[in-house]
RNA sequence: GCGUCGGUCGUAUAGCGGCAAUUACACGAGACUGUAAAUCUCGCGACCAUUGGUCUCCGGGGGUUCGAGUCCCUCCCGACGCA
């Protein structure tokens, strides 16, 4: 029998951290810990931007994989996996109950499912290279070293094709994506009307802002992290970036920053949906969702 | 009142006689093998359809032309300049 987990999933401001701390402290016989899946709340220093969880709003309920990276270095999903599985195995040791819960679809998946990801590190002498070819000729030197990845790829999608280059260089191809799952998941899902989630966005987004979130990116900025990089860091730093740069007024960061959140919002849920073990639950039927959770425990 | 420039698909913009009409944003749908808040694809007048077809479109009205966002006349609206 594999171990149970529990996977709270959603879009942006949905509510995911507040739930998943109600889940971790409503079973009694399973004392919960959550497991953030987030690829920005890694990073030490990006807290009101990314939407962290406070000390406060944990309650007591001990949170991983959070602050666990420096921002000036890039983090990936193959460390987020080796970490995630090792916080899961400390976890179930203690007989607790693991709860995964984040917004960041192909984090969740490498971690609950365990796809395996072709050991091949990041050659960046390669890249370089690679960065210097047209998109038609990256494309076709995947043909040449492998066909069937090369029938699979987007074939317009640079930073693919580049890793699958990589990849192929070492391997001789690139494997076909296999997974071997270690646990036995139950997923829930937030499910808000578009209507309701944007509200939600533009309420959180007005209460960051003055709680300090453009301090906060200044304050990144001068302990070392180059604006550059935090543009890369995408949604609020960027434009956060673009801000403290002047290069963008405080209208445009605020009309920007939310339009993005939104846009994204429908990319998480692009993912989600094609996962048919997700179970929507409504906030107002909380009710049959503990009821599911409590029989799944059983 | 005179003069100049301009009014194009939600917004901004291209077009200078063969056009259902460029590009960007917004919007919608979707993909996802180590940057995933990233990256990328498709659609965006309507209706049918397999390639394709039919209709309606560029401020209003009229005209020239085989054919008009595109040229001419006129009217309406806007910006700027001169009064």
């Amino acid at each position: 029998m594999k171990p149970k987990i529990i996977v709270v999933v959603g879009p942006t401001a949905s509510g995911k951290s507040d739930l998943a701390v109600e889940i971790a402290r409503k079973y009694r016989k399973y004392i919960g810990e959550v497991i953030s899946a987030d690829s920005r709340q890694v990073y030490r220093g990006l807290n009101i931007g990314s939407g962290k969880i406070t000390k406060k709003e944990m309650l007591g309920v001990p949170h991983h994989l959070l602050d666990v990276a420096d921002p000036k270095k890039v983090f990936t999903v193959a460390k987020f996996k080796k970490l995630g599985q090792e916080k899961i195995a400390q976890i179930l040791k203690r007989n607790h109950l693991p709860i995964i819960c984040g917004g960041t679809g192909f984090y969740i998946q490498a971690l609950v499912d365990n796809i395996e990801l072709p050991e091949v590190d990041p050659n960046p002498k390669l890249r370089k290279k690679l960065d210097g070819y047209n998109t038609d000729k990256l494309f076709s030197e995947l043909q040449k070293l492998d066909p069937s990845r090369a029938k699979n790829i987007d074939p317009h999608n640079r930073p693919r094709l580049i890793r699958a280059i990589e990849i192929a260089r070492v391997l001789g191809k690139v494997p076909r994506i296999k997974q071997h799952p270690l646990y036995d998941p139950l997923f829930i899902g937030i499910d808000l009307d578009s209507k309701k989630l944007r509200e939600k966005i533009h309420i959180r987004l007005l209460f960051r802002m003055k709680k300090g979130m453009v301090q906060e990116a200044k304050k990144l900025h001068t302990k070392g992290l180059s604006w550059k990089r935090m543009e890369t860091l995408g949604l609020e730093y960027c434009y956060l970036a673009l801000y403290l740069q002047k290069k963008i007024s405080k209208n445009a960061l605020l009309e920007s920053i939310e339009s993005e959140i939104v846009k994204y919002t429908k990319r998480q849920m692009t993912w989600f949906t094609r996962d048919k073990r997700i179970l929507w639950i409504s906030p107002q039927k909380k009710k049959a969702m503990h009821s599911a959770i409590a029989s799944f425990l059983k």
